[in-house]
DNA sequence: TGGTAAACGAGACGGTACGTCGCGTCTTTTC
DNA sequence: GAAAAGACGCGACGTACCGTCTCGTTTACCA
């Protein structure tokens, strides 16, 4: 990602020892900063707006002028801190104001039936197609800078492996049957994705089929 | 797709015609068409000229503008039989001016080994970086003017499923085994494309683990 | 002045031998120009809106863009054919989309007394600040591009000289005094425009004076 | 409106407190100012850069970011001693960090001949281009914000008016003669001047027949 | 001699205009 | 009637200055 050391040292102040944030020694040698410091508010202005434009519908305005204008900021303000488009929307999706509408399946018990129920609940979604727009303007918006791979995948596919990830794995400690769990997820939602990412319709057998293939029966 | 009639008519029509020949006898059976026929020259001018812009580090000139200018057309033109970028691009890769560098694995006889092999290659595609950056901007300029997601799936998904296809097709006669050849391709596919899409690294476990769980080992 | 020597041909052409153009032999060699052709309309809608933004009170909207948004074009339009600002207020000003708001004095016979009628309008004209701000806006204007020196005669200079130096001839021929009426249009003129120009108040002794001056009774 | 800043500050003073303020008791006159004084380094360097920025050729230059990073200073520090530009300006020249590249005449007692050579040395001066660029840019740059010409006018007639005035005084002394010399002056500088604001190119005739005109020999 | 208030540098802020690029459409002449 | 040439309205791009606004840091005065 090509944030400019100021930016990071911004960002991070505040948040302290974020994330996986290991080599926080730098505390010595003030970062002390000149002159008028950045606007929070802008700040955070920005990346609502960013994030509310992605709302299916409201893509065609995710330009850095529409951006700018429901911040109610100029547009100076957020190329000063954003070197690109694509930077604004990895920064916007990682502070979470945008999440993907997807939900996660329930748990009655009946991991099948559960699994049966979420993915033709993701199956409306898709049909909507706001997901799938959503999915692929952030590739398309992202491919363009670099290729920032994990960013792209901490926000679509991280999310869909947690929510399939969950329930499988409540499911394997209440069967007791050895399931290769980690892999289960992965393909799982690789295959979702595919079908969020390519507008591709499940059929009720292609839900059925892939549930049986991927959980054998007991 | 969305390709006007005409257009698909027109184009099979000369294709018999083959090669550098301009005025053919091919008058009999003809629709009889008036005034000038398109050029053919054309035609193959601005696929190929798309199939080339279309590499990796040329994707910036990715334009209307500039598909015209390097087959040296007019612009109309390339609107006149395409009614959007993504048909182009499209159409280029269809007719093979423009081939994800993904190869398809060998056959030696040992599917795992091949498989194995192959996937290996397509690490050191992945992490040459053109390949996710090519799969990234189609999916991005597609995605601009046509969501529906089968241009997409067509151009992206296919070509590696018939790969992959082909060679488990073999495998599975040889064998006699009763595998759901379809749904392996299905989750080989997906997961690849994943893959590459994201930039995501494969490790030599997470190769090997992949191929044992999906073809079991008689 | 940096006109194209294609936009200098096009502009020419239809008004055939103008101005104090010598050379023009060029008939031949058929200037058929291909494309389509620009506009004639948008080339009138741009000089008439920069013409009327010169107008006192609006100076403020002269800009590329409102000269654009006035004429109902887009900015490149106006680009494609002046290459700066000054170009076009140079041209809309040629083309007398605009004129100074100067009166020249009648001709009642007594040349006196036409003149001092005529400089107490110009003083009025000159204390309601419109005549000063287009001088000087004009002179401003032209000055980030070039010297430009005899755009800026044409359109403020000539005119004023014009006016009275046609009053003053009329007068050196009935009187038969030998006046030297080249000499004396040219410093009434400078002495005006220097107060256009710079604002300056004539006072009804300076006007009574200053006519005295240049035109001793006889 | 061109008043030095300090005086300026200080006679507002004394204003913002009349304006209806309850907590007024420093009713004593006290000019002394509380606080850090005003750096006269700061001071200095603004102006001189202002000066240095008029160059011809560095015009472009001329903005208030520019005067800021050529003087060492923040932006600031300019705006809180001149309220614009134009004033900037003023000060600049009327301090003497900038001249008019406009020598006047010697006197060598010859008063016609002095005219005509320092006439001659004019015209080189604007056959430079220097001389007319910084002319036409400084009434281009006060005219946007300051219409009211008194300012133009100290700054670019009354040196020269000074110039040529002195040595016509001296004259008029020595000849003993009736010349009007406040009006001739006048009308010299407003011819200058026009040549110099529009580049006009004096010829030898020219320059011959106006001294003859303006100054009869006795 | 230490407080304090104004001036200072730095630089971010909301704006407006700049000049350019690409879109998809149109209007010419040429083939 | 297709093709090239290229102008058109449109809208976003990224940059430059505008004049204003915080910040933290001097620095001269007055107590």
């Amino acid at each position: 990602m090509n944030m400019t050391t100021r930016e990071e040292a911004e960002r991070t102040e505040p948040v302290a020892g974020a994330a996986g944030d290991a080599v926080s020694q730098r505390a010595e040698a003030a970062p002390k900063r000149r002159g008028r410091p950045r606007s929070q508010a802008s700040r955070e202005a920005i990346l609502r707006a960013t994030g509310e434009l992605m709302a299916p519908g409201q893509y065609a305005q995710l330009t850095m002028e529409g951006i700018a204008a429901r911040a109610g900021v100029s547009k100076q303000t957020v190329y000063r801190w954003w070197p690109s488009k694509a930077d604004v929307i990895v920064e916007s999706v990682g502070e979470g104001y945008l999440t993907l509408p997807l939900p996660g399946p329930e748990d009655t018990g009946d991991l099948h039936a559960d699994l049966r129920v979420w993915m033709h609940l993701l199956r409306h979604e898709i049909e909507g197609g706001g997901a799938s727009q959503l999915a692929q303007g952030l590739v398309g918006a992202l491919a363009q800078q670099d290729s920032r791979g994990e960013t792209i995948r901490a926000v679509l596919v991280d999310p869909v492996a947690e929510q399939v990830g969950s329930r499988l794995e409540a499911a394997s400690q209440s069967l007791g049957t050895a399931l290769d769990v980690e892999k289960i997820i992965e393909v799982f939602t690789s295959l979702i994705l595919m079908n969020v990412l390519f507008g591709q319709r499940m059929s009720d057998e292609w839900i059925d089929e892939t549930i049986a293939w991927l959980i054998p029966r007991a």
